[in-house]
DNA sequence: AGTTGTCAAGCTAGT
DNA sequence: ACTAGCTTGACAACT
């Protein structure tokens, strides 16, 4: 198992997300902030080997506003070269990459230019995981979209607009069961059209399922990755107290995750902590993590 | 220097 | 009608 925080360190002094607002775009200003970006995402790969982290969600805003009509610069090729360097030390220490668009991307959407902004937001991503020159194992993240009071159809559209994403594309798309609307078992029915892997949320699950228990649910979701889609991917995370329910723990409940782990035991899959205060609850989870996995063994 | 309103984009549910 | 929440506050104008 590789355990993994999304997108931020809040230690190491630098972020690898950092834009800026649209009324101030400028070419020089992209630039910088892409370089500026790509050289913290390096720094916290190389924090995160150092640490024993070997998942990581890397942020959409890599690349701010790359998908955008204003952005008519050739990001990609411009910094070729940073990108493969950052595969080849993603490669090289066996690092599981995974990026998670945000929610405008909703590609069963019902308006044509909200899908279209959609798929070229995909498309940027996808360019992002091409150019590190990584295999089909790093992983895009999204949702299966809106309801619109007719989930049948919703889902037919997903389906439909699926099948006309490029082929990298395809093969690093999976889909997020979440909390309010679309439940693993929703996720298997669009599963079982396209063969689309199912990212396991064990949290959203928590908030909505049909009676599966959370090792049921991660067995099930785990059918859905193929060799070439790598070990199962899910997301982890807890009630806030006192938050409405959805909404992430500001630091890891250890009972909790003691809990999750004893429930899992012997799966096998890539545990991503949506924990608001990332790298200091990722440590929590590997102490425990390590001790839970010794005691196995010595068995 | 510190504070605060606002930021490209969608959808849902709660108030 | 408006807002919080989503994976995540941070930018940038103003005091």
């Amino acid at each position: 198992m590789k355990l993994g925080y999304p997108c931020i360190n809040r230690g190491i002094g630098c972020t690898a997300n950092s834009t800026f607002r649209l009324a101030s775009y400028s070419e020089e200003r992209l630039i910088q902030k892409v370089e500026n970006n790509l050289d913290c995402l390096f720094q916290i790969l190389q924090y995160n080997v150092q640490n024993g982290f070997y998942f990581f969600r890397i942020s959409s805003d890599l690349v701010p506003f790359a998908s955008h009509p204003v952005c008519t610069v050739d990001w990609a090729s411009h910094f070729r070269g940073q990108f493969r360097k950052i595969g080849e030390f993603i490669q090289e220490h066996n690092i599981r990459i995974s990026m998670h668009p945000d929610q405008f991307v909703v590609i069963n959407a019902q308006k044509d230019d909200v899908v279209e902004r959609s798929v070229k937001e995909l498309e940027y991503h996808c360019t992002v995981l091409d150019e590190m020159a990584l295999n089909s194992t790093a992983k895009i993240q999204i949702h299966v979209g809106g309801v619109y009071g007719d989930k049948r159809s919703a889902i037919n559209r997903f389906v439909e607009r699926y099948s006309s994403l490029s082929k990298s594309l395809k093969s690093r798309l999976v889909i997020e069961n979440d909390d309010r609307s679309y439940s693993l078992k929703d996720c298997l029915s669009v599963h079982q059209k396209i063969g689309i892997p199912i990212l396991f949320d064990a949290f959203h699950h928590q908030c909505l399922n049909n009676g599966e228990t959370l090792r049921q649910g991660l067995q099930h979701s785990g059918t859905t990755w193929k060799k070439s889609d790598g070990i199962p991917m899910i997301d982890y995370s807890s009630q806030q107290r006192g938050q409405r329910s959805g909404s992430h723990a500001k630091t890891l409940n250890i009972a909790l995750f003691k809990k999750f782990l004893l429930e899992t035991k012997g799966l096998d899959f890539d545990l991503m902590l949506e924990i608001k205060d990332k790298e200091a609850s990722a440590f929590k989870a590997l102490k425990i993590l390590r001790k839970h996995q010794n005691g196995k063994e010595s068995m």
